[in-house]
RNA sequence: GCUGAGGUGGCGGAAUGGUAUACGCGCAAGUCUCAAAAACUUGUGGAGAUAAUACUCCGUGAGGGUUCGAGUCCCUCUCUCAGCACCA
């Protein structure tokens, strides 16, 4: 490729097939996987994707979600996310900032565990193979990953600090124990919360785990919570200042679901209502006594029992029931069949009475005053369970104490013989165990083994155990963005993250990540940083500024499922066609936001298209440099100046789309592109194919085939300018319309585009438009430089 | 049921209220080749009509409306997808 000739004719193949095939290995005019490992190695090797984190003077903290490993490898899916990611991290870049893109993994919990499960390995041991096959492939989309800090939440480095988490929350009297009905999986043998537990199948409410799909039953244990819900308010007041899409802002808005109603009591009873302005057409009340989940349909039976209304002292059946839920208000309702479907359905299958009167608004005031009931504010959000009856997860740094129990200290008043693992003796290590797989007697794997659980009291010295049970992975995950800039740093032994470096570059400025988060990892992130605000550690309340949803993949118009066997692994196209065909397909198939249909023939395409840019860079590689297209030109910005405009928003397909005409015109003119011109393209394409474009970028810079001391990647340049004055054409193509309807464009000089006079006449005497104007017009609408349009 | 996003060629998808279907896939014909593949070129919404790539009409889920002009704005309906659901 090093004696390229200038082609007389670009719009034929430049190089022969001969030639072609003589030097390289593939179809294509380049070998991709030489391409993507000579330059995956060069900018480790160099740093080129190492943010400067103490001396950065624009830091842009761009970060993806990171991925679990639950399974043998990462998906396409995670690929188009990471990619997507990815783009606007360098794009950013080439805007001039520091932009600093961690990578690591989630893998701790039981997502990891059930996998290594399933497939008969110690999950230790599944954690190292995962890390180093999710590392790989990480490596090969060739993301500009800072790959000197990354975050393992399964080593002890990082857990210890997920203990101190606990340790603060504990401290500050946000960790509580507590017997509750709690959510369990039967199949994974452990406790799940509220937002682990699916409701499948159309219309009828069937409660299963996330994971494996197993009945969710409720069981009574007791267990570790975070009182996430004293911070439900602050959590639902900042939704409006957070930069997310409303899809995922309206998503937590409903599950904190604050209610604002009043108490009534009824007699000794006393129910939550959002109505009290229907007390006037209550006719019963409902208890909850006969609750079952899922029913469909409204079922009783009358308690023998009356109450008094206290607003006319009419005397009001009590009816338990199976439709009111226990654990939200006070697990009573008043039930008022003429303002609410559900308490018309029940009355009228049971012949109950019903009052049909207006709701009175100033019953709200008078209920109050008259002391009959107060107002409240109630929220749907549940505390956050945070214990797990299994192996592969943080020890929950807790110690119990009988001796201090009995004598009534403990850390915390309310909880005697409870005592948080001093922080210097973080972490507690899990330990290496052979019987690591989940019980079904409601305690983990760690209760089996004494020499775990025996400890010594903090507090007093005697003898004392340890908490048996691990931390749920969501608390892993809840504040690693946190640990990132400080990973590796001389801080990071002694504190979970640098304030220093945590003042420079938090909170995150670009969150991406799956909707799927939507009331999980993203509400309980918030909660975490929110209190770690109010522990005077962090200075900011919110961790995301801004969060990007990326959509879905799908592959031939159906959901990837093990089970349909169509689930698509990136290694095998980044084999074969390479990881920046890949990543351009991925990002062609539709909006980031939206995500896309996979289709092969599609892959096909895209690998097509950069053979296409090759051929058009290389061919004018060092030739002619002050040769150049107007046409072309101008075609570049244009494509400049959507992709300046599209990025941002993430609208990568129409970018391509973009660079696909610029291509195609480029390919079509007889000249080869000037050098400045192609160092412009190939910067363009630089975030979406880094492989080729780094190459190209050294075929245009160097013309070497080595690469010199002190050149500058191609990913260290800024985003190129474009010249606003050549997107207009010098003529125009100018539409006239009758009626509104198109009926012929014509060419006119630029300059003459808001000439009404001049155009007028030309389309009066247009012999297309002639025809429909033989009665005059009655008015003709004229938009300058666009359209005329006739009324007739 | 509630909330949110949608319905555009054979397919994925483009269109600040102003030329609907950009770009890509697929398909067809052609160039090259002994041949095939690859690559390249051209064509490609539907119906009608024609010697003609002249021309006419219809077309963005359905029906109304606003407007000189609607895929886009408003109303009614319908279907799909995602999330949430006896939360009183």
């Amino acid at each position: 490729m090093s004696d390229q000739r200038v082609p007389s004719d670009v719009s034929s193949p430049s190089i022969s097939a001969d030639e072609n095939e003589a030097k390289i290995p593939s179809k294509q005019s380049f070998f991709h996987k030489d391409l993507e490992v000579k330059w995956q190695v060069y900018w480790k090797e160099h740093n080129v994707n190492t943010v400067d984190i103490q001396g950065a003077t624009k830091p842009f903290y761009n970060l993806m979600m990171f991925p679990y490993p639950s399974a043998e490898g990462l998906h396409v899916g995670n690929m188009y996310a990471f990619t997507g990611s990815d783009i606007y991290g360098r794009f950013m870049r080439m805007q001039g900032y520091d932009v600093f893109e961690p990578i690591g993994l989630d893998g701790f919990g039981i997502h990891s565990e059930n996998y290594a499960l399933k497939v008969g390995r110690h999950p230790k041991e599944h954690a190292a193979i995962s890390e180093k096959h999710f590392y790989e492939q990480l490596h090969s989309i060739g993301a500009c990953f800072d790959w000197t800090r990354t975050v393992e939440t399964y080593h002890p480095d990082y857990y210890r600090w997920t203990q101190w988490v606990f340790v603060q929350m504990f401290k500050h009297g946000l960790a509580y124990r507590s017997t509750a009905a709690v959510n369990w999986c039967n199949s994974c043998k452990t406790v799940l919360s509220d937002e682990q537990v699916l409701q499948e199948e159309h219309g009828i409410p069937h409660a299963v785990c996330e994971r494996c799909g197993n009945k969710v039953e409720k069981k009574s244990l007791e267990q570790w919570f975070f009182k996430i819900t004293a911070y439900a308010g602050k959590l639902l007041d900042n939704i409006p200042k957070l930069q997310w899409s409303e899809k995922v802002k309206g998503a937590q808005e409903k599950w904190i679901g604050r209610s604002e109603g009043m108490t009534i009591r009824f007699g000794n009873l006393e129910v939550f209502t959002t109505r009290p302005d229907t007390l006037n057409a209550v006719t019963f009340l409902a208890t909850s006594e006969l609750y079952e989940e899922g029913s469909t349909e409204k079922k009783g039976e009358f308690s023998g029992e009356y109450a008094i209304n206290p607003l006319d002292g009419r005397k009001i059946p009590i009816w338990k029931t199976n439709y009111v839920a226990p654990g939200y208000g006070t697990g009573i309702i008043m039930g008022v069949p003429a303002h609410d479907e559900r308490d018309m359905e029940f009355a009228t299958k049971y012949h109950i009475d019903i009052i049909k009167k207006d709701p009175d608004p100033t019953l709200w005031e008078k209920i109050a005053r008259e002391g009959w009931g107060k107002r409240v504010t109630k929220y749907h959000l549940r505390d956050w369970t945070i214990s797990r009856q299994r192996y592969w997860g943080a020890p929950i740094p807790m110690i119990y104490c009988e001796t201090c129990a009995k004598s009534g200290s403990g850390e915390q008043s309310s909880m005697p013989g409870w005592f948080t693992v001093p922080e210097k003796d973080l972490p507690v290590v899990l330990p290496d165990i052979d019987d690591y797989k989940p019980r079904d007697d409601g305690v983990g794997p760690l209760a089996k083994h004494k020499e775990f659980y025996e400890t010594v009291c903090p507090h007093c010295g005697a003898l004392a155990k340890r908490e048996t049970d691990v931390c749920d992975t969501f608390l892993d995950s809840s504040w690693y963005y946190l640990r990132y800039p400080s990973v590796g740093g001389s801080m990071a032994d002694q504190l979970p993250f640098d304030p220093e470096l945590t003042k420079k570059w938090l909170p995150v400025a670009m969150y991406t990540g799956g909707a799927e988060h939507s009331v999980l990892h993203l509400m309980y992130s918030r909660f975490v940083t929110m209190a770690l605000h109010d522990f005077g550690l962090l200075p900011f309340e919110e961790p995301f500024l801004t969060f990007f949803a990326h959509g879905l993949v799908i592959k031939d118009g159906a959901k990837m499922s093990k089970s349909k066997g169509n689930v698509v692994n990136p290694d095998i196209y980044i084999d074969k066609y390479g990881a920046d065909a890949l990543r351009m397909y991925l990002m062609f198939m539709g909006p980031f936001a939206d995500g896309g249909d996979f289709r092969d023939t599609g892959m096909e395409g895209m690998y097509r298209f950069i053979g296409r840019i090759w051929r058009l860079v290389v061919s004018s590689a060092n030739i002619y440099p002050e040769d150049t297209d107007e046409k072309t030109h101008r075609q570049l910005q244009m494509a400049i100046a959507r992709a300046t405009d599209d990025l941002p928003k993430r609208r990568y397909n129409t970018a391509i789309a973009g660079f696909m005409e610029f291509v195609n015109v480029a390919l079509t003119s007889k000249k080869p592109l000037s050098t400045s011109d192609a160092k412009d393209f190939v910067t363009l394409i630089a975030p979406f194919a880094p492989h080729i474009a780094e190459e190209l970028w050294t075929k245009l810079t160097t013309g070497g085939e080595t690469i010199p001391e002190g050149y500058v990647s191609v990913h260290h340049q800024h985003w190129p300018m474009y010249d606003k004055s050549l997107l207009i054409d010098s003529s125009i193509q100018f539409v006239i319309q009758v009626n509104g309807k198109m009926r012929e464009t014509i060419s006119i000089p630029k300059n003459d585009g808001d000439n009404q006079q001049v155009i007028e006449e030309l389309a009066r005497n247009n012999e297309k438009v002639k025809k429909f104007l033989i009665t005059g017009p009655k008015k003709i609408i004229f938009i300058a430089g666009k359209l005329i349009n006739f009324v007739v």
